[in-house]
DNA sequence: AATTAGCACTCTTGCTTTTTGAGTGCTAAA
DNA sequence: TTTAGCACTCAAAAAGCAAGAGTGCTAATT
């Protein structure tokens, strides 16, 4: 694939980078000036009609100078692209901005998310630690009046829920006794996409004292192991979208789009690589053909367990970009890991 | 204040209704049409003269109809629209919208807000329970791990907030112990606004054993209690603002804005009636010149907890946007005084 | 005194036309 | 293979034009 001629090569690296930096078409006298080439604009003219020809390059019209293809950037991304150090200022920022989350993985993805989404103007989707599937480890019902209880879940990737519920009846000790031995047989262990309002509610049926006492509750830890799923992507920085004059009304809709959470999950799951670029329309989903992701992976304890991905204009500071997404996933990794070890 | 003729009413409330609806100017021959009143075009053109003069209303340009002025709006809303009462299907929605959350008083309102977001196409603040001042009403740590407990703290008003915390040695019974004693004598009863660093690390020194396993919890304890202020304000719908186009471009600067949060903490909490309607350049802030704003009060147990604002163009359907809003509000005090109740 | 018909005037909107300028593609010479 | 030169294209900006909506004013009418 890489049969393209070192100076052809110099050329698509310019446009791409200048394009980049100033979202104007790139002309044959900007470019010399630019790359220093000891040649005339009739020649780089000529490298630019074939470059056209052969689908790196494309021009808005006739008379404008010529803006990456799709294909152009991805030629630059695999081949031409500098495989750069993380700036020492995006360090100390993704650092500074996460130290405070330390503690809490859902809180710390989260906010792992604003502060890479921050740094690089574009919106950043991420997935909570998980792996395949989530654990419920542990659940707690500390009763906080005569008629309510707040109830707390903990599962195995370090992700706490918890809310208050409310019985229609008293909550007595017997009610509290027999809750933790549903809990400890039914749900304590099992993968949280297990529980299901079904289970839960043959579950309180088959309680010796009035099983209406028990559904509320049942329905809590329902609640709570779904918005365990549910809370599992998060969307950070969304707005910066709008800061880019790439996408024009379009970012409203993106936004929307971006909003919808489902498809996202789709979006960042499916790639095999530890570091994932997908540009323009090679995206499945035509809101995002204006659009590149990147996305990479983080490991917990050794196995993959979640993904950080950028999403922005195709136009992106690839460059730049990749390297505070890899150092991002790195370090989140292991403070993941660090912070759920026993 | 109310010395307008009654065709000058009828004229001014005709132009206000009709612009809400169309967004296009008004002008005299269509109000004829829309008003049924038997007079020439040119009576009603020497009519809308004085009312633009009076400053009711105003000219996009020479040749245009008229639309309110600000003084226009405030004048119909204070005086010449009907108090209806809320729709049938509104009621529903509102109804269907929030029953599933009725037990966590958090919860509610962000579902409350999203569901007046919804069917007002305006974004929602509001601000979870809390009156005055909020109280610590509970704490619990609960040990996962050698390292590590879940911290769970609950307030006076029912809002409950839950982090993983990891201390630096082993989590002993001593430990635990000490730390209720602290909890029970320095943090319990107390309002959450007090809960300072620099109080919880003089309570940590005080400690028999290792001051140092302390800390953290303490300061878990404080980030909790920080969070719980930092997370009054509830934002729900702001992208309903990118389809009105009154706001072209503007909507992202007010969505920008918005997302800010600190601002809109006086912009809601800053009233004195049970409903309050600050139209267009009443507004304190520049960002929110073009916007009307709607707050109401709810009330829990029979006293001021919060509030529930709506911000949409100032071209806004007040008449039927302020029966939602005083519905919801009544209906969320209702519900949060009874999940609350012992 | 209030209303109305009539008319001139204004100003937006949408459309077409012109101009300008950047940048190309091609040809023919070096 | 490279380059100078030139005609050509096309978007974007500027300018011009016609239509239409709506007003304000004046003078007549009730």
């Amino acid at each position: 694939m890489s049969e393209l001629s070192e100076r052809k090569k110099l050329i698509l690296s310019a446009v791409v980078e200048q394009y980049i930096k100033s979202g104007e078409p790139v002309g044959s006298k900007e470019l010399i000036a630019l790359t220093g080439m000891s040649v005339s604009s009739a020649t780089v003219r000529n490298e630019m009609s074939e470059l056209s020809s052969m689908g790196y390059l494309e021009q808005p019209h006739t008379s404008a100078g010529r803006i990456p293809s799709q294909k152009g950037y991805r030629y630059y991304v695999d081949n031409l692209m500098k495989d750069r150090e993380i700036d020492e200022l995006n360090r100390r920022m993704i650092e500074a901005g996460i130290s405070s989350a330390a503690g809490d993985p859902e809180r710390l993805i989260a906010q792992a998310g604003e502060v890479l989404a921050e740094l690089t103007k574009c919106a950043c989707v991420s997935t909570a630690p998980g792996g395949d599937t989530v654990i419920i480890r542990k659940i707690e019902l500390v009763p906080v009046g005569i008629h309510s209880a707040m109830l707390v879940l903990l599962t195995s990737n370090g992700i706490l829920k918890s809310r208050l519920c409310r019985l229609d009846c008293e909550l007595t000790a017997k009610i509290l006794e027999e809750f933790y031995n549903i809990v400890d047989s039914c749900i304590i262990g099992k993968p949280a996409s297990d529980i299901s309002v079904v289970s839960m509610q043959t579950a309180a049926a088959s309680v010796d004292s009035d099983p209406f006492a028990m559904l509320p509750l049942m329905a809590a830890v329902c609640e709570l192991a779904r918005s365990m799923e549910d809370s599992r992507i998060i969307l950070g920085g969304s707005s910066n979208l709008f800061s880019h004059k790439d996408y024009g009304v379009g970012a409203i809709e993106l936004f929307e789009f971006l909003n919808k959470r489902e498809p996202l999950s789709a979006v960042i799951s499916g790639i095999k690589e530890p570091l994932d670029i997908i540009i323009g329309k090679e995206n499945l989903y035509r809101q995002l053909e204006n659009s590149s992701v990147i996305v990479a992976k983080y490991s917990v304890g050794g196995r993959d367990s979640g993904s950080i991905g950028l999403i922005g204009p195709t136009r992106m500071d690839y460059e730049s970009i990749i390297p505070s997404v890899k150092y991002l996933t790195d370090i989140v990794g292991k403070m993941i890991t660090q912070a759920i070890e026993e």
